[in-house]
DNA sequence: GATTCAGATATTTTT
DNA sequence: TATCTGAATC
């Protein structure tokens, strides 16, 4: 408690108001919030049980979960205490009201790459119906969700025509959904609100068991999340949010960073407490940092500094095109390697989008430099994955139709189309789902007496176990599922020996994830639990978080956010990639420049900025100008290295020879 | 029901 | 340019 500077100390035994704490990068916002957690449990004898944290990703609340643990240690207990995603948060609430919402217990939450499927369904009839408006009808319904809106209120302020079809499928989804005992992931923030707002006794009943609430990141808060945040915060007495507005790139996703703004309209008796001070990078750095981010418009003004010591200038590295910026780049790094005898985790690559990655690859793989990528596809986008989900969701939740659907013929069943469409017809008219009508009576005299019994089959075997679902140990569970589909065996039917042989692994990881996250709980778990803990975490994410190998980092820029690295580098600092074109033309700039802004103050001792005179767009090679934020840096803190008076022969050149003269240094080693 | 070929399509994506 | 998806055909 000693080190905290004044202000963080400020925020940290503050009471008694709301608490908006304006956390600069860098300035320990997380800190602050896992020390006032321990301030109230040690000092005010708050019990663990009515503090709740929420964060925006696992990772978070994983990482604020250990600190917590180191910093209270092993003696005091922390049973009770809740820090969770905004998400899992939902999932708590809506777990023990289902009924009020109309859904059973066991309810599952949709394979958010099945959402278009789902929709695509209900806008058949539709005179316009492609890809396109599927997407954009996804993307509208999303769109109100995370704005609060329910169905009705979407069908009256529908205006335009697509808006008008959306709404209508909108109310097509969700009854869909509710049919399907499903929710979608908007839902678990959307929902619970929505809960809360029709049954003030609910809500209050919540409002007794949180108590204390802290919100980290709260300038990435949608306005779904906002309203559960003050409908669980009651008065807002005990509420802390912690947030800096300079650090939100999520507002195409729909966060409203301006929810920062309204937390002093809604709770005028709001206290404000700034952390300005910066324990993480050189001055030089900060001071381009502020440099940028003082071309915004902004709401909350802060002066970031620190007292680190000047540091390194900033580099500015012109290349010819994509390959040589990609050269410079890593032969930066072997540089800076020997120079300052670091290790390869020391150092970040930073672009504005995920193709920027492969040329990076290709060079690090070349020099053998080991690399890991954030990002990127996930690992639940895997098919395998997605099918092994799908069996696990028919498990927990029979009335899945979604997940009955993708597994029905996978592996093979010999169930067509239209053997499918009348058991779909049949369950209509039973208003039941597919799987429960896998026993009806009737299916043999609709179907082909090969297409029956092959349902039924299936069936039979899927009901026993989900009895062992239910009953058994989840793990036995899901390994007898595996078995009993011979899932190993149809993947070496449908794919190459190679491919068989990593989707296999793939699935391995998955069970082995389960295995982990079953034996780290305190109590038993069953398996609709687990289900939905895989899909509100990242397996992946998990699994990279422990192989805590010295590799170099690659990752987009808004992957990089809230991390920290001794030597950043960012490539493609180019007029259409940063700003993107895209956001430039639907005057999202100053959205870009935070985004820049987070990429500079991820960096602690050096930065090196990059960019590319010409790069292969589609296929032909187009003319780049260096991005306007350049521009926007102190000249005096930047150096800029160009090559201009060479050829681009001469400098691919002078690259290949600095490279080779590193490799045989270090192969000297 | 599987394979192949043509066409579309490339910004970010915490859950 | 490379990759992925879906439709058409065998």
């Amino acid at each position: 408690m000693s080190t905290l500077n004044s202000p963080q100390k400020q925020a940290v035994e503050h009471l008694g108001s709301p608490l908006l704490v304006l956390a600069g990068a860098g300035s320990g916002k997380t800190r602050v919030i896992t020390e006032k957690i321990s301030w109230l449990i040690q000092n005010r004898a708050v019990s663990p049980a009515d503090i709740t944290a929420v964060t925006f990703t696992n990772k978070a609340a994983r990482e604020m979960k250990e600190r917590l643990q180191q910093r209270l240690g092993e003696a005091e207990n922390l049973q009770g205490l809740t820090v969770s995603t905004f998400h899992s948060l939902g999932m708590k609430i809506l777990r023990l009201h289902a009924k009020d919402l109309g859904l059973r217990s066991g309810f599952s939450i949709i394979d958010p790459r099945d959402v278009t499927t789902v929709l695509s369904e209900t806008l058949r009839a539709d005179p316009i119906h492609n890809k396109d408006l599927v997407n954009q009808v996804a993307r509208r319904i999303s769109g109100w969700k995370n704005l609060g809106l329910s169905v009705s209120e979407a069908l009256q302020f529908a205006e335009d025509p697509i808006a008008q079809t959306a709404a209508s499928a909108y109310k097509e989804y969700q009854r869909y959904l509710l049919a399907c005992n499903s929710v979608d992931l908007d839902d678990l923030i959307f929902l619970p609100s929505q809960l809360f707002r029709d049954q003030p006794e609910i809500c209050r009943s919540w409002q007794l068991r949180i108590r204390y609430l802290l919100v980290d990141e709260y300038q990435d808060t949608n306005a779904a999340q906002y309203q559960l945040v003050k409908q669980l915060a009651g008065d807002g007495k005990r509420l802390t949010v912690v947030g800096d507005d300079d650090q939100s790139i999520y507002a195409w996703r729909g966060a409203q960073p301006q929810n920062l703004a309204v937390l002093a309209e809604d709770f005028p008796n709001l206290t404000v407490t700034k952390l300005e001070q910066n324990y993480r990078s050189s001055a030089r750095i900060l001071k381009a940092a502020n440099h940028v981010i003082a071309n915004n418009p902004r709401h909350f003004d802060k002066s970031l500094w620190s007292d680190l010591g000047h540091g390194e200038v900033i580099r500015i590295i012109p290349a010819d095109n994509e390959k040589l910026e990609a050269e410079r780049a890593v032969s930066g790094i072997m540089r800076h390697q020997f120079k300052h005898r670091s290790s390869h985790g020391d150092f970040a690559i930073l672009y504005r989008s995920n193709h920027q990655a492969r040329e990076l690859e290709i060079k690090l793989r070349e020099m053998r430099i080991p690399y890991k990528i954030s990002g990127g596809s996930s690992f639940f986008d895997r098919g395998e994955i997605r099918d092994v989900m799908a069996y696990l969701r028919l498990l927990t939740n029979p009335s899945d139709d979604t997940a009955f659907l993708r597994i029905i013929n996978t592996p093979r069943r010999g169930i067509g189309a239209s053997s499918l469409e009348k058991l779909a017809g049949l369950a209509g008219k039973r208003g039941q789902g597919m799987f429960h009508t896998l026993a009806d009576p009737e299916l043999h005299l609709i179907l082909q007496s090969r297409q029956a019994k092959s349902l039924q089959a299936f069936g039979n075997e899927m009901g026993a176990l989900s009895k062992r679902a239910t009953d058994g140990d989840p793990i036995d569970c899901v390994n007898a599922l595996l078995e009993a589909v011979e899932y190993q065996r149809w993947l070496h039917k449908s794919c190459e020996t190679a491919d068989a042989d990593r989707r296999w692994e793939n699935v391995r990881l998955l069970v082995d994830w389960l295995e982990a996250a079953d034996r780290q709980a305190t109590e038993d778990r069953t398996l609709p639990e687990l289900v939905t803990e895989l899909i509100l975490n990242d397996a992946l994410d998990q699994q990279k978080d422990e192989e805590n190998v010295d590799q170099v980092n690659l990752m987009t820029l808004h992957a990089a956010k809230g991390l920290e690295f001794p030597h950043v580098f960012i490539v493609g600092v180019e007029e259409n990639i940063l700003p993107h074109k895209v956001s430039v033309e639907e005057g999202s700039d100053e959205e870009e420049r935070r985004l820049f802004y987070v990429g500079i103050t991820r960096a602690m001792r050096s930065l090196t900025l990059s960019y590319a005179r010409r790069r292969k767009r589609f296929g032909d090679s187009v003319e780049c100008e260096p991005s306007r934020f350049l521009q926007e840096l102190p000249a005096e803190d930047v150096e800029w290295e160009d090559q201009l008076s060479l050829s681009p022969e001469q400098q691919q050149d002078t690259g290949r020879a600095h490279l080779a003269s590193i490799r045989a240094l270090r192969n000297r080693q």
